[in-house]
DNA sequence: AAACTAGACAACCGCTGCTTT
DNA sequence: GAAAGCAGCGGTTGTCTAGTT
C-alpha cells in the first residue's frame, strides 16, 4: 500500500489551531459537510491536511463533543470496556456518547491508569499486579510478626531444606492474611481494598480481582469447594486446620471486568459490537455459567498458569527478598 | 521572581484495513 | 489480483499551564 503521507506536502501548517482556522473549519462544513477530507482544506481555504482537518473537527470543533470532566458512571464504564476490549478506544468512545477516542486515550493514561496502579491492578490486564510488590504490599508488618521459630517447630518432624521452608513460611502468612481479612473484619482490610471502595463506592472490583486473585494465586494450596466459601488448605496442612474464608456472593455488586472466560469474552465483545453492551450481565442468573461461580472456577485460570509459570527458584528468591527485605540467604 | 517539574490534553505520525481503479 | 487512495486508529510527541522549589 505504497502511499505517502498527506502531510508530507510542503507549506502545510502544524501546530495547534488558531480560532481563525477553527472558524473557517466549522463554515465550511456546516455548509457543505466534510465531503473528502483531502479536499476539504482547499475548499475551506485553510493551509492544512485534511488529517489535520479531520482531526481537529472530530476531536475538538464537533458539535455533539461533550466537555467537562468524566463522570464516575463513565470512568466505570471506561474500566470495563477496557478490560474487554484493550486500548481499543474509538470501540470504547462508541459506547460513550459525546466523548472521543483521543479523550478517552488521554483521560486513561493521565488518570484512570494511574487509579489501577494505585490501587494494584495491572491496568493492561486488570487483573492484580505480579510484580507482588503491591500484591504483598501488607505483608512486611504481619511477617515481622509471624513466628519463624513456631514453624520451624512443627517441621521438626518433616525433612524440609531452608529453601522449601522459607516458601513455606510465605504462603502461610499470606494465606493468614487472607483469612484474617476474610473472617474477622471486612472492614479491616487492606489499604488496597480500602483504596478501591472509594474509587468505586463498591468492593466487588477488588473483591473478586484482587482479594480472591490473592487465594487463587495460591491456586497448589486451595480448593474451590463450588460453594460459597472457599476452602483454603493451608501450605502447612499436616500442622493445622484448613481455613475457610466466606465468599459473599453479592448481587449489587458492579460486573466483573474481566471476562471469565474466553468465550465470554467473545460474547461481551459481540454485545458491544452490537451496542447491546447494557445488556452485558455476569451475573444473569438464567445461565448458571455466566454467574459468579464462572469467576471463582474458571476465571481464576489464567492467574494460576501465571503462578505455576513463576514457582521458580529466582521467582521465589525475589518474593522472600522483597518481603523479609534481606539478601536471599540461599544463594547457589 | 525565576527556574524547574509534572500533569493534562491537543495534535502529529505512521500504520492498517477498506474501497476504488 | 495488484496498486493506489483514503479514512480511521493507536502510539507518541509537543505545548500549555499550574504547582513547587
Amino acid at each position: 500500500m505504497g502511499r505517502s503521507p498527506c502531510c508530507d506536502e510542503n507549506g502545510l501548517k502544524k501546530g495547534p489551531w488558531t480560532q481563525e482556522e477553527d472558524e473557517k473549519l466549522i463554515d465550511h462544513i456546516q455548509k457543505h459537510g466534510h465531503g473528502s477530507w483531502r479536499a476539504l482544506p482547499k475548499q475551506a481555504g485553510l493551509n492544512r491536511c485534511g488529517k489535520s482537518c479531520r482531526l481537529r473537527w472530530t476531536n475538538y470543533l464537533r458539535p455533539d463533543i461533550k466537555r467537562g470532566n468524566f463522570t464516575q458512571e463513565e470512568e466505570e464504564t471506561i474500566i470495563n470496556l477496557h478490560s474487554l476490549l484493550g486500548n481499543k478506544w474509538s470501540s470504547i468512545a462508541g459506547n460513550l456518547p459525546g466523548r472521543t477516542d483521543n479523550e478517552i486515550k488521554n483521560y486513561w493514561n493521565t488518570h484512570l491508569r494511574k487509579k489501577l496502579l494505585q490501587m494494584g491492578i495491572d491496568p493492561v490486564t486488570h487483573r492484580p499486579r505480579t510484580d507482588h510488590l503491591n500484591v504483598l504490599a501488607a505483608l512486611p508488618q504481619l511477617m515481622a510478626a509471624a513466628n519463624f521459630n513456631s514453624l520451624l517447630n512443627l517441621n521438626q518432624n518433616v525433612q524440609l531444606d531452608a529453601t522449601t521452608l522459607a516458601k513455606a513460611q510465605l504462603l502461610h502468612n499470606m494465606i493468614q492474611v487472607l483469612s484474617t481479612n476474610n473472617n474477622n473484619n471486612p472492614s479491616s482490610c487492606s489499604s488496597t481494598m480500602q483504596t478501591n471502595n472509594n474509587l468505586f463506592g463498591q468492593s466487588s472490583y477488588l473483591e473478586n480481582q484482587n482479594l480472591f486473585g490473592q487465594s487463587q494465586n495460591l491456586s497448589q494450596i486451595l480448593e474451590n469447594d463450588h460453594d460459597e466459601h472457599l476452602m483454603v488448605r493451608d501450605p502447612l496442612e499436616s500442622f493445622s486446620s484448613p481455613i475457610q474464608i466466606d465468599v459473599q456472593d453479592d448481587h449489587n455488586s458492579l460486573p466483573l471486568l474481566v471476562p471469565a472466560s474466553s468465550q465470554e469474552s467473545k460474547q461481551a465483545q459481540m454485545m458491544i459490537k452490537n451496542k447491546d453492551i447494557t445488556t452485558y450481565n455476569h451475573d444473569d442468573t438464567s445461565n448458571p455459567s455466566s454467574s459468579n461461580s464462572a469467576f471463582t472456577q474458571d476465571h481464576h485460570q489464567p492467574w494460576c498458569e501465571t503462578i505455576d509459570d513463576e514457582t521458580s527458584d529466582s521467582y521465589w528468591k525475589e518474593i522472600i527478598e522483597q518481603t523479609y527485605s534481606e539478601p536471599w540467604p540461599f544463594a547457589e
